[in-house]
DNA sequence: CGGAATCCTTCAAGATACTG
DNA sequence: CAGTATCTTGAAGGATTCCG
């Protein structure tokens, strides 16, 4: 398949909504360490509702970037652990962090540059 | 400034945000190669509204990541342009679109087989 | 503990129409 | 051409409650 993510219909499309999705850049950083259970997940990552991270730990299995993994054990533990794919994307993930933590003071000022003027 | 991406307060989930929007992602790969008119951008990505589109050029804009300049003609002509601040990013960007063209097809299959299997 | 289900709010995005 | 203004709706997301 061709990728074309300029192109409406094309998957990388999604994909691109997948990683621009807040939560989940967060989660698999998160998972960047190794595997987590789900309240240490939760613990790591304010200001997530429960739901949330439901959501896109699902969206992310789906996905094929984890693997959920549930014990037969009282009280539940469940553990979520990022796949070869879900690895191969820390690179991408990371530099885009990377850039956040790099140049954050530029944008800040230039947002604040930007307010002024007006 | 220290950046914790983790920390609901840090200004990097901000940075985060702008980077997860799709149509941010795709503006700043359509300015990739160069200086170009509203109207360029706009036929450039397909899908996007103008409301949308005018939406992330002032948000790119006042992150200081790209220029916005008026040109007194008629009719009028307004060309947009990466910044150095923009351009910085476009080593991560590409990062994450590579990303998503290589592995397409592995997320795709993946989806088919967590659907498949409920 | 790790969810699922429900309700409810708001707000972001699309469509449409108008303008310097 | 390159926007701005307004309206409407769909759905994302929070809070709450219940369950294996």
């Amino acid at each position: 398949m061709q990728a074309d993510p300029f192109s409406a219909q094309c998957p990388s499309r999604q994909v691109l909504d997948r990683i621009g999705d807040r939560w989940s850049v967060l989660v698999i950083l998160t998972l960047a360490d190794g595997r987590k259970r789900y309240g240490e997940v939760a613990s790591a990552i304010e200001g997530v509702s429960q739901k949330m991270l439901t959501q896109t730990l699902r969206g992310l299995e789906r996905d094929g970037l984890v693997t959920r993994t549930v014990h037969a054990e009282v009280p539940p533990r469940v553990d979520y652990e990022l796949t070869r794919l879900g690895r191969s994307l820390l690179g991408a993930v990371g530099a885009l962090t990377d850039w956040a933590t790099v140049h954050i003071d530029d944008v800040v000022e230039a947002r604040a540059s930007y307010d002024g003027r007006r």
